[in-house]
DNA sequence: ACACCCTCCTGGAGGC
DNA sequence: TGCCTCCAGGAGGGTG
């Protein structure tokens, strides 16, 4: 499930790939991955456009277009952005059922939306503000300071963990990464945001940072399904302490982690560990 | 404000 | 082997 890291490997690959292409044709097989404007209007407004630029908000992969408008695309679950260069021409992804959109650029490169699950959306919007308005800060962002997270939580009588998997506070995060930052942080995460002491939240901050950081550099977490678009895995999954490690011993005390349930998703957890 | 439940989906895993 | 049920979860919606 691409989070943060495996979206920001994902848009580096394809910035080397797609930026300058221009759209000959897009061929939609699953009507609802498009989620605004109708199909029609979606591959008819996209024929002709230029990619200009591949950036990223939280989990939304935003690509800016000339002369104008923006296709952003959240991956959700299982969905995938492959890339296929136009010498691969007989390449068995033209027919793989779980390829929901295709995009076929002028230079004869093409573009695939894969996603298993059908979870993805693709928005092809006016002004990328439609997708992301609501969204938190960057977790990577030098501005996200611990004394913002402390603003964040301050008052707040929710739980830790859902507040962090809620991309109205911070964007990007999901439940691999919010387990492993409460690990890392010695932090419970049914613990209410405003009994966080100055001390555990800068520990919350520092976790995070380090956390999302070394997924970084280990192009991301591949449990099952995520690729690069490349198709090639991450490398972070040896890295995990508790994510999916439930019976296992914690790295840090010895102890079992557990596995419970917050906020109805599966959390891992070790119970010595984490208060 | 916040917890909880449901929906969208498919394939993998476990039980028998 | 085969079938059945459960489960994974990001996000948006509704409800209490």
């Amino acid at each position: 499930m691409p989070e943060l890291p495996e979206v920001e490997t994902i848009i580096r690959r394809l910035r080397d790939y797609i930026t300058g292409l221009t759209i000959r044709d897009v061929l939609v097989n699953w009507r609802r991955s498009i989620a605004v404007p109708d199909v029609e209007e979606f591959v008819g407004q996209l024929r002709g456009r230029t990619i200009s630029a591949v950036g990223r908000r939280g989990k939304y992969i935003i690509l800016t277009l000339e002369p104008e408008g923006y296709l952003c695309l959240h991956l959700r679950m299982t969905g995938r952005l492959i890339y296929m260069a136009k010498e691969k021409s007989n390449h068995p992804l033209s027919h793989d059922p779980h390829c929901h959109v295709i995009f076929r650029f002028t230079s004869g490169d093409r573009l695939f939306f894969r996603d298993t699950r059908k979870f993805g959306r693709l928005y092809l919007v006016a002004d990328p503000s439609v997708v992301t308005a609501g969204l938190g800060m960057e977790p990577l962002d030098e501005h996200f300071t611990a004394d913002v997270l402390m603003d964040l939580m301050r008052g707040k009588q929710r739980q830790l963990k859902p507040m962090l998997l809620d991309q109205h506070s911070v964007a990007g995060l999901g439940n691999i990464y919010v387990d492993e930052t409460l690990w890392l942080a010695g932090l419970h995460p049914l613990r209410k945001c405003n009994t966080l002491e100055r001390g555990e939240i800068e520990r919350l901050h520092a976790a995070m940072v380090n956390v999302l950081n070394c997924a970084l550099e280990n192009h991301g977490t591949t449990l099952r399904d995520y690729r690069d678009p490349d198709e090639r895995p991450g490398d972070n999954e040896s890295c995990l302490e508790v994510y999916g490690r439930a019976g296992q011993p914690c790295a840090r005390c010895g102890g079992a982690i557990e596995r419970i349930v917050v906020a109805q998703r599966s959390s891992h957890i070790c119970p010595r560990c984490q208060r």
